[in-house]
DNA sequence: GAATGTAAATTTTTT
DNA sequence: ATTTACATTC
C-alpha cells in the first residue's frame, strides 16, 4: 500500500522475476492488471527484471536464462478480462473447458460493447422494459461486475436508474440469446470465469489449485467480480501479492471498490503489510504538487506523504506551468508552442503525453497538432468500426480478398469460405448495399452456403433467379461486379483508386449525395483509411495494407501511422493508470470537465453518491499529475465547443488545491514573444543548417 | 411500412 | 456534432 511513483509495479515485477528464477512453473504465476498498456508493460518489465536479476543467482539458474525466457509467454499476465478469457478456455485433463461447463460452445465469439448493446436491445423487444436501453445496458453491465443475479438484481426497486424486477426479466433473455448463439460479452469473460471457480464443483476444485502465486497490480480498483476471482484463486495456497493505493481508485463506474484494497487485513488477518514512501519518478516539484493534493482528503487517510528521491535529471526542474485560455484555440495554441519549447529543451515527441478526461477533447488537440506537423497518435477512443458503413466496407474487403487469393490460387477451400460466408452474411445484416426487398434479403440471409455465390458461377445464378425483385437481382449483380472488379483491378489500380471504383460500383456515389447516414460512413471509412491509402501500391501489398487498417482499428490501435514511434500520445487520464512519462500535458482542466459532471444532471443521485463520485475526480486529478516526471502543463479554456455547443468553463477546482509557489500561473505569451520566439528558431534553425 | 421531423442525451474500460 | 428514440406524415 503506496502512493504513486514509490516503485509498486516495480516490487511486483521484480517478486515475479524471483519468483522464476527460484523454480517457480510459469504457468502457475497469476498477474492480473487492469488494462490492456499496462500489461503490456508489465510483461516487458518482468522479463528486464528476470535477465537483471540473472547476475545475482547461483550458475545452476543462471544456465537456465534462456529456458526461463522461453517459459515466460507461458506465465499468466495480463488484463483481468484476457486471463479470465484464458481460463474459460483452457481444457482441464479430461479435454473439457469451462466454458463448455456453463453451457457455452468451446468456441465462442466476444461481442464489442455495440454489438452486445444491439444484442440486448434485440432479446428484449418484445419485454418492453421501461427505461433507456442504454441506461438498461450500463446497469447490467454493472450488475455483472457486481457478481448479481437477475434474482437479486430483481429485488431492487431500482438499481442505476433503471426498475429492478424488469431489468432481471431483460437480463434473463438476453444471457439466453448468448448461451443460444455462442457469444460472451465483456462482463461475461468475468462473469463466467468468477462462476466457474466458485459455483461448478468440478470446475472449482481445479482452479483453486491452479496457481501457486496470485498478484494483482492496482489492487484498489478491483471489483466485486475481480476480487472473488482474485480471492478464489489463492484460496488454497494463500499466496495472495497486491499493491495498489486507495488514493488512485478511478474506476468506481466499473464497480471498483476501495474497501477491497481497505479492508485487505480483514480477510488476511496474517497478512503482512509493506509501505513505501520513497517516490523514484517526479521531480520535487511535481511531488510536491501530489502531495498537496493529497493532503486535501478526508481525516483518518493513510498518511502517504512521499519523500523525492528521482536522481535530478539532466534539465533543471521546472515549475508547473498553467495556463487559462480564452478558448480552445488559444488552449491549442499553447500546447502546440510548448511542444515547441520542450523539443528545444531536447525532450523528444515520445517523452510527451497529452491527457483528456473525455475522448471528445482528442478532436481539437489531434487537429491542432496535425496542423502544425507534429507527429502524433491517439490512444483508444471511440471505434470507427462501429460504424455500419465502415463495417460494410470492411466485410467488403474481405471478400475482396477471398476472391484475391482465389485468383493467386492460394485459396483455402475450408477457412476462405467460411470467410466469405461471415463476410457476406454481415453486409447482408447491416444492410447497407441492399437488398431493401425483405422477402429477398431474408431469402438471402438464410442461405446455406453463400459464398457460392461469388464462388462458382452456378452459385450466382441460381441466387439470382431466387430472388423475387430486380432491385435484389441488382444487389447481387454490383456485389459480383465490384468484388471480382476489384480482386481483377488491384493489379494495376492503387487500393484508393479501387475503393472510388467500389463505391461507385454500389451506387453508393449517388446516394452519398442524399443519404447522410452513407455520407457520414464515408467520411469515417476515409479518416481511417487516410494514414495508409495515399501511401498504398497495387496488388496484394495495397490489399493488406487496407485489410490491416480495418484489424489495427478493430484492435483499438492508434488511427495514425502505427509505424510511428517518435510521436507525442493522446489518451484519457483513465487510460494513464500505472504508466509514467517525462511530459505531461493536461487539457481540459475545467470545471464540469475535471471533475466531470453530467451535462443532464441526474435527478436522482444521492448527496453522498455525487460526494463519492466528485472524490474520484479528485483522484483522477491526482492520477493525472503523479503520471509527470519532469514537466506537467495543465490548462483551461473559458469557453470551448463541446458536443456541438459552445459552453463556458471556470478553470477546475483542483488547480487551486496546487501549491503556490510550485506553479506559474497565467504564462501565456504575448503575440509579440510568440513573434520574437519564431524569429529566434529561425535563425537557429538556420545556424544549424 | 417508409420517409421525415423533433427532442433529448452525450464520461471513464474490458478481446 | 452525432446518434437515437419517438412522433408525425405520406
Ligand atoms: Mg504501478
Amino acid at each position: 500500500m503506496a502512493g504513486a511513483g514509490s516503485g509498486k509495479t516495480a516490487v511486483l515485477t521484480r517478486r515475479v522475476a524471483l519468483l522464476l528464477l527460484a523454480g517457480c512453473p510459469a504457468d502457475q504465476i497469476f498477474v492480473a492488471t487492469f488494462t490492456v498498456k499496462a500489461a503490456g508493460e508489465m510483461k516487458e518489465r518482468i522479463g528486464k527484471q528476470v535477465q537483471d536479476l540473472a547476475g545475482r543467482v547461483p550458475p545452476a539458474i543462471r544456465a537456465r536464462l534462456d529456458d526461463l525466457m522461453r517459459a515466460l509467454p507461458k506465465a499468466w499476465i495480463g488484463t483481468f478480462h484476457s486471463l479470465c478469457l484464458r481460463m474459460l478456455r483452457e481444457k482441464d485433463a479430461d479435454g473439457f473447458s469451462a466454458v463448455e461447463e456453463l453451457g457455452y460452445p468451446p468456441t465462442f465469439s466476444i461481442l464489442s460493447d455495440a454489438d452486445s448493446r444491439k444484442l440486448l436491445k434485440e432479446s428484449c423487444a418484445d419485454l418492453a422494459v421501461p427505461c433507456d436501453p442504454r441506461d438498461l445496458s450500463a446497469a447490467l453491465d454493472l450488475a455483472v461486475n457486481e457478481l448479481l443475479t437477475p434474482e437479486t438484481l430483481a429485488r431492487h426497486k431500482t438499481y442505476e436508474g433503471v426498475p429492478g424486477e424488469a431489468a432481471a426479466e431483460a437480463w434473463k433473455k438476453y444471457v439466453e440469446t448468448k448461451r443460444s448463439r455462442g457469444l460472451a460479452d465483456f462482463g461475461d469473460l468475468l462473469y463466467l470465469a468468477a462462476t466457474a471457480i466458485a459455483d461448478r464443483r468440478m470446475c472449482a476444485e481445479r482452479w483453486k489449485t491452479r496457481f501457486s502465486h496470485v498478484l494483482i497490480d492496482e489492487y484498489q480498483d478491483t471489483n466485486v467480480a475481480q476480487y472473488a476471482i482474485a480471492t478464489e484463486l489463492a484460496a488454497a495456497r494463500r499466496n495472495l501479492f497486491v499493491v495498489g493505493d486507495d488514493d488512485q481508485s478511478i474506476y468506481g463506474f466499473r464497480g471498483a471498490d476501495i474497501r477491497n484494497i481497505r479492508a485487505f487485513t480483514e480477510d488476511y488477518p496474517d497478512a503482512r503489510i509493506v509501505r513505501l514512501i520513497r517516490n523514484y519518478r517526479s521531480t520535487p516539484v511535481i511531488l510536491g504538487a501530489a502531495n498537496a493534493v493529497l493532503a486535501d482528503r478526508p481525516a483518518g487517510a493513510t498518511d502517504k506523504t512521499l519523500l523525492a528521491m528521482a536522481p535530478a535529471g539532466a534539465r533543471p526542474p521546472e515549475k508547473i506551468v498553467v495556463y487559462e485560455a480564452s478558448d480552445e484555440q488559444d488552449e491549442m495554441n499553447f500546447v502546440a508552442f510548448q511542444i515547441q519549447e520542450f523539443l528545444q529543451e531536447g525532450f523528444r515527441h515520445e517523452d510527451m503525453v497529452i491527457f483528456y478526461r473525455v475522448h471528445e477533447l482528442s478532436g481539437p488537440v489531434a487537429s491542432a497538432l496535425r496542423a502544425r506537423q507534429v507527429p502524433y497518435v491517439e490512444v483508444g477512443g471511440p471505434a470507427l468500426l462501429e460504424n455500419d458503413v465502415v463495417r460494410t466496407f470492411r466485410a467488403v474487403y474481405q471478400a475482396v480478398n477471398v476472391a484475391a487469393l482465389k485468383r493467386e490460387g492460394r485459396l483455402d477451400p475450408i477457412r476462405d469460405s467460411l470467410l466469405l460466408q461471415e463476410a457476406l452474411r454481415e453486409i447482408w445484416t447491416l444492410g447497407i448495399l441492399g437488398p431493401k426487398n425483405r422477402v429477398d434479403h431474408a431469402m438471402l440471409l438464410a442461405l446455406p452456403a453463400p459464398e457460392r455465390i461469388l464462388l462458382d458461377e452456378q452459385g450466382y445464378v441460381e441466387a439470382v433467379r431466387a430472388c423475387q425483385s430486380g432491385e435484389a437481382q441488382q444487389h447481387l449483380e454490383r456485389m459480383w461486379t465490384g468484388i471480382h472488379g476489384a480482386a481483377f483491378g488491384m493489379d494495376i489500380h492503387t487500393p484508393q483508386d479501387i475503393l472510388k471504383f467500389l463505391v461507385d460500383t454500389f451506387g453508393l456515389k449517388d446516394a452519398a449525395t442524399g443519404d447522410a447516414t452513407v455520407r457520414r460512413g464515408l467520411v469515417w471509412l476515409q479518416r481511417l483509411l487516410a494514414s495508409r491509402l495515399p501511401y498504398a501500391p497495387p496488388g496484394r501489398p495495397g490489399l493488406d495494407l487496407v485489410l490491416a487498417a480495418f484489424h489495427a482499428s478493430a484492435e483499438g490501435e492508434p488511427i495514425t501511422d502505427l509505424t510511428q514511434e517518435n510521436a507525442v500520445r493522446l489518451l484519457t487520464i483513465h487510460a494513464s493508470k500505472g504508466l509514467e512519462f517525462p511530459v505531461v500535458f493536461v487539457v481540459g482542466v475545467e470545471e464540469d470537465l475535471l471533475p466531470f459532471s453530467h451535462p443532464g444532471g441526474s435527478a436522482e443521485e444521492t448527496e453522498s453518491d455525487r460526494a463519492e463520485r466528485e472524490e474520484e475526480e479528485g483522484r483522477l486529478f491526482y492520477v493525472a499529475i503523479t503520471r509527470a516526471r519532469e514537466r506537467l502543463v495543465l490548462t483551461s479554456a473559458a469557453q470551448r465547443r463541446l458536443y456541438g455547443r459552445v459552453v463556458s468553463h471556470r478553470p477546475s477546482r483542483f488547480l487551486a488545491r496546487l501549491p503556490a509557489d510550485v506553479v506559474t500561473r497565467g504564462s501565456a505569451l504575448s503575440a509579440l514573444d510568440r513573434a520574437a520566439h519564431r524569429t529566434r528558431q529561425f535563425f537557429k534553425d538556420l545556424f544549424r543548417a
